[in-house]
DNA sequence: TAAAAATTTGTTATATTATAACATTATACT
DNA sequence: AGTATAATGTTATAATATAACAAATTTTTA
């Protein structure tokens, strides 16, 4: 177990494994009624563990479906640099691990010259799985 | 007028003319409480010129902030291939217009292969104001 | 180790953002 | 003119997120 994940707390801990266990990313209210067992019982403790999931970058916020996702990049340990895919018929996401494209970002300015801390990119397609269903379906 | 402009109905039109008169974004319900005096009394249709209007790609959305933002780069005429920054301390908005970085998101397939219909790419950062701003502030 | 500081927790209430559902009217199409 | 499509108006409610405050826990440091 490393530095980060021993100094969570044991809220941290409970929402931050609901969120692993999942390969979609899940919505705040899902994680709430999923870890009430746990003794979780209302909103802001649930936000509040969010909240600090991301800033350690444990977590990501899917900012287009309001919704959560582990981070799957191992050294990705800041919010705000983050790439995904996210496919318009199955909304599944994938966290997209490109060091071109992240080159590309990191060292973009725009015409000012302004450089930017952190960036968030969202790729919206149709996932292989799903252009093949659509495929099968026009077969009929 | 061009045709996309005459096309629009009566609360469209309100809303687009409300986002356009503001640099800032602006939030829904911002927009509703502003064309009150215009007759649009509810949410739904707030919302649903606020669906047609980036359908068509005069507005955008800003997925970090949920507000609403005039497209400035006269040919984008369809959603979901932006490029935004957002300043981390007074929250203005302003759309990249970088050719270059365009063609590199549209040219990006993930390790499948996979093409993309659109992507959104917000960057976050200090703008220049506010970082002088702040150079101000420690000179005391 | 005791006091101070910082973080986390638990809780209630409420703010903010967004959509469902349905009846009606207007516009565009052929 | 008749049909299809899009837009409107309205009420109610769903979904997402935060404010505010008291208490407990953990960490720091003197």
């Amino acid at each position: 177990m490393d530095k980060k994940s021993k100094s969570l707390s044991k809220n941290q801990k409970i929402v931050l494994d609901f969120i692993q266990k999942n390969k979609k990313p899940v919505k705040a209210y899902s994680i709430l009624s999923n870890v009430q067992k746990k003794g979780i019982n209302a909103p802001p403790q649930v936000y509040r563990a969010l909240d600090k999931l991301i800033k350690i970058g444990k977590i990501h916020r899917v900012e287009s479906q309001n919704s959560f996702v582990a981070c799957k990049i191992s050294n990705c340990d800041t919010p705000h640099k983050t790439v995904f895919s996210i496919c318009n018929s199955c909304e599944i996401v994938s966290e997209i691990n490109d060091p071109k494209l992240f080159k590309n970002l990191k060292d973009f300015r725009d015409k000012d010259g302004t450089v930017f801390d952190g960036y968030n990119l969202e790729f919206f397609g149709t996932c292989k799985s799903c252009k093949n269903k659509q495929i099968e379906n026009t077969k009929h």
